[in-house]
RNA sequence: GCCGGUGUAGCUCAGUUGGUUAGAGCACGCGGCUCAUAUCCGCGUUGUCCGGGGUUCAAGUCCCUGCACCGGCACCA
């Protein structure tokens, strides 16, 4: 039997899943059960990547042990996948035994091959900017921040001899243009690849949170090293060769659009000095951006997954992951939009549909539709050629093209009913024949649509197979399972609305819980131990958990130094689009402040202005300028600063704000 | 300033390797039906496919150029 290794990136635990993550899952997901459904035996990946400095970080803040911290996390994370259907059938975390192993021999096979070195990454160092400086940044032999001469310093690192593998790269993208895809992600690595390969550190020294390196336990695998591994250890690379024989070559890893370049040149550079067979695919996806807006952690504008599930049901969301956003590409996410694919889709169309069909055979047959013996209308056609345009989309990972061809038989479907009028043929008895045909074969398109959604919507779908009757639905393989097939009598269900209309922004009898919730960092950890494992749900998931205080104690308040001040003289800072340099009286002393507002503001403006500054803030240097402070002003991602500013008459340089 | 992306109907967007009268959904208008979740079906309206050059028998599609918007970075302390 054909098999089918597939795996998503897996993913930081320092916050939990947002719509994002979960985008990429769900869609993996689709077709990890459109495989299944063919009939190839599937392996589907997922899992967390926990030796990040930031988990180890952020596991310290809350005053956990790391791996309680990550094991929280994991919970959390298998909670939402658990909830959106995911059917992953292996879950790994980096910091597992069989990871350790796994990384530990192919760091030796890379190191065998000669293709580890010991050396330093050196270079010059700024001590006041904290990092290396490029030979070419330098001016005058200084910092261009804060003119002084860095020094050359050197820190031991191993290094991967990467550069050795640019050829190679090269060629096998020539000779399988499928090995990265979409088109353009593809493009852009070519020519990376053309502009030449350095070689890379991969390991870390000074950290304790990660693997050791082998023969070298004072410094740790770089975590992107560390992670790429993955893949072959989900598998029992290094830990169970058989298992990993039957599984590798993994048929597909699902990433996003920013980390293709790891996992089309950096990781198929490792397994090809380790000696192991290359992935036959890499697909990197889009963004699925929030209302035309990128979504960003750090400003609080991400999605709750859970809380758009709950709005309109999981399987809504995951048809609209995959039939409202072609893959590869970045997609946009809005609620009201939702809404209407919702009620579009599946309220008006197959879920009016199914309830149609249904009320007609309870009606005039009592839900028994007889084999049928007289010659087949349009529809067997129709949904020969769809079946034929799906797994051709599906085939070349067009998710949306092939959701929109099982959409097409359901709108025949309900053409098909028109131009039949059942209702007519049920008012003369010598129709009788005629009418059960009709109805039958319906109910088999509704049944045909309803196999090819199974991977997008499998709650429902299952669903819909029950209502329509017609033998053991489920078990049968997907040729099967869409072959026309109205032999033998069948039973169709009646049932409730599978998805009644929506309204308002929600689905009829929900209650208000408030506009969506927006997810923050600072909620994403501290909520990690009192949240519930979410039950799995088809429609409505579960509350999300309720999140942390975010509120800051007083003292800490105090600890900022908000002082009013005068500006004494401001001049734009050269070559620069948003900086402003500005001299504050503080009352006590003067100040030079550099300030991100020259969009909203004239320099000559601000003379005389009163203004809010933070007082004790470190000074940093901008554009060579060194900034004792920062003026406050209000200001919308993308939108333009506005000041801070008091009522007439201001109160004098110096008075502290609070 | 550098890099990348986008620009197609009122709105949200599709348009495969260049090939007949440029599409879908929503919205809007008219008509039909009554089995159905005020649903379904049919017909219809609106397009300088951002502008300008070019290649070609043929350009929404390829090349050059300009403009606009968006994102990232550089400079948001």
């Amino acid at each position: 039997m054909s098999r089918f290794y597939l795996t998503t990136a897996i993913d930081y635990v320092n916050s939990r899943p947002h719509l994002g993550t979960a985008y990429e899952k769900v869609t993996a997901d689709v077709i990890a059960r459109y495989h299944r459904l063919r009939g190839v035996e599937t392996h589907f990946l997922m899992g967390n990547d926990e030796h990040s400095q930031n988990v180890h970080r952020r596991a310290l803040e809350l005053g956990l042990d790391p791996i309680a911290y990550c094991d929280r996390m994991e919970s959390e994370f298998r909670a939402v996948w658990r909830t959106l259907d995911v059917s992953f059938d292996d879950f790994i975390r980096t910091t597992e035994p069989r990871h350790r192993a796994s990384v530990t021999r192919m760091l030796e096979r890379i190191a065998e091959r000669g293709d580890l070195y010991e050396g330093f990454y050196e270079g010059w160092y700024c001590v006041s900017c904290e990092a290396f400086k490029q030979e070419k940044d330098l001016v005058e032999g200084k910092c261009p921040v804060h003119h002084v001469e860095p020094k050359w310093l050197r820190e031991k690192n191993h290094f991967f001899r990467l550069s050795n593998y640019r050829d190679a790269l090269l060629s096998h993208f020539e000779a399988h243009p499928e090995f990265l895809q979409p088109e353009v992600r593809r493009n852009e690595i070519m020519r990376l690849l053309e502009s030449g390969l350095e070689d890379i550190s991969v390991s870390r020294s000074g950290q304790a949170w990660g693997i050791p390196m082998p023969q070298s336990p004072e410094s740790v695998v770089y975590v992107w090293f560390d992670a790429l591994i993955n893949y072959a250890s989900g598998v029992g690379y290094g830990t169970d060769e058989t298992r990993f024989e039957a599984w590798w070559p993994a048929d597909l890893h699902i990433v996003g659009k920013d980390i293709t370049r790891f996992h089309s040149v950096f990781w198929p550079a490792m397994l090809m000095s380790a000696g192991v067979a290359l992935p036959r695919q890499v697909f990197g996806h889009g963004w699925v951006h929030h209302r035309g807006e990128r979504m960003s952690k750090t400003l609080g504008t991400t999605v709750d997954p859970l809380e758009a599930a709950e709005r309109f049901g999981v399987d809504p969301l995951r048809l609209y992951f995959v039939k409202e956003i072609p893959y590869g590409q970045d997609g946009d996410f809005a609620y009201d939009r939702f809404e209407e694919r919702y009620n579009v889709d599946l309220a008006n169309n197959l879920g009016n549909l199914v309830s149609r069909v249904a009320t007609m055979a309870d009606k005039y047959r009592g839900g028994r539709l007889p084999a049928t013996a007289g010659e087949p209308g349009r529809l067997p056609g129709a949904a020969e050629a769809v079946v034929g345009r799906y797994t051709e989309a599906m085939d070349r990972l067009a998710l949306h093209e092939a959701a929109a061809a099982a959409f097409a038989l359901v709108d025949a479907a309900n053409e098909y009913i028109t131009e039949t009028e059942p209702w007519a043929l049920a008012r003369d008895p010598a129709n009788a024949d005629r009418l059960s045909q009709v109805l039958h074969e319906t109910a088999e398109a509704v049944r045909i649509a309803a196999v090819l959604l199974s991977p997008v919507v499998p709650a429902s779908a299952d669903t819909v197979l029950a209502r329509m009757g017609g033998p053991s639905a489920t078990a049968r393989r997907f040729d099967e399972a869409t072959t026309w097939s109205t032999a033998s009598e069948r039973t169709v269900v009646l049932g409730p609305a599978l998805w009644p209309r929506a309204e308002g922004g929600r689905l009829p009898g929900t209650h208000d819980r408030g506009e969506a919730r927006a997810m923050t960092d600072s909620d994403s950890g501290k909520d990690a131990g009192e949240s519930q494992p979410v039950p799995p749900a088809a429609a409505p998931a579960a509350t999300p958990a309720p999140a942390a205080d975010p509120r800051i104690t007083f003292d800490a308040f105090m600890e900022i130094d908000l002082r009013v001040a005068t500006v004494l003289a401001a001049e734009k800072v050269e070559k620069s689009r948003k900086l402003i340099k500005i001299e504050v009286d503080l009352g006590t002393e003067r100040r030079t402040v550099v300030a991100g507002i020259a969009e909203a503001y004239a320099p000559e403006d601000l003379v005389g202005r009163t203004v809010v500054v933070v007082a004790n803030l470190k000074p940093a240097k901008l554009m060579g300028i060194e900034s004792n402070g920062m003026i406050l002003a209000a200001s919308l991602e993308g939108g333009i600063p506005a000041l801070v500013r008091f009522d007439d008459p201001p109160p004098p340089p110096g008075t502290r704000v609070r």
